[in-house]
DNA sequence: CTAGGAGCTCGAGTCGGCTCTAGATCAACT
DNA sequence: AGTTGATCTAGAGCCGACTCGAGCTCCTAG
């Protein structure tokens, strides 16, 4: 084995290994870090190293899916200090995640209707082209 | 009236009235023109005023649609060229348009995934509150 | 002991899509 | 004639979200 884990070892990642398990490069996951989107604010290894544990990939993971819909950052910023601030923020934290569901409703709408209007513009050429002379 | 058009008027509008109509600002309007995405240059009332047919309003809708789901500049502008060259750019047309309307599927899909992690979150949470002591 | 490769920080650069400014012109009203 | 308000052009500026580069440190293998 190259990586002889302790039997204790919390099995943390190196920011390479979390840029490849999230998609994420790891110019992207050092400037989350900076914007401070990051549950804590990572630990480092002696040397300064970033290791991350699981909690920090599924912290990510959620963060990936809400900025992919949408949210901007400084939002999942505080949606991440409400998190970190603990209990007593859920309620916020509820009302923060119930806003963004209504604008990806929202963005939802929106893109049916652009997906009716390409479609019957797709039909309007397919006719078109079906009902050419030759 | 205030615009006591000749019978054989055209009925042309302003920048400032397409603004108002399709909800963009005059600005972007000249960035649309200068980007070519609009269907003639436009022609211009003496003075170099701009004066919009209700086809380039038209148009100018159909771009919105494209933009707002998604379609980047250059290829509304290459929609564009493709228009004006006129007959026998229909296949193009099509194909293009048909990239399109399977970039929003992909982005729809996207979108319901999120959606289905976001409401995951919320009942997450609503079930958590729900259960407080007091 | 040295060469590579991964990581580090800080700061600048990029890209897309507008937005805004300055300074001039023009049309219409008073 | 003067004032107001819409438009004009050319070009600079902005914002969000990364991306990239320079110069340095560290660890591991040969």
């Amino acid at each position: 084995m190259s990586t002889p884990d302790g039997p204790a070892a919390p099995a943390t990642l190196s920011i390479g290994q979390v840029a490849a398990r999230t998609g994420l490069s790891v110019h992207a996951l050092r400037f989350y870090e900076r914007e401070g989107i990051l549950a804590d604010p990572v630990r480092r290894e002696g040397g300064g190293r970033r290791r991350y544990t699981e909690g920090d990939v599924e912290w990510l993971n959620l963060c990936i899916v809400l900025r992919s819909s949408g949210m901007p950052i400084p939002e999942i910023r505080r949606y991440t200090e409400l998190a970190r601030a603990g209990a007593g923020t859920e309620p916020a934290r509820l009302a923060l995640l119930r806003a963004h569901e209504q604008r990806v409703l929202d963005q939802l709408a929106d893109l049916q209707r652009s997906l009716d209007i390409v479609r019957y513009k797709v039909a309007v050429y397919e006719d078109y082209l079906d009902g050419l002379p030759d």
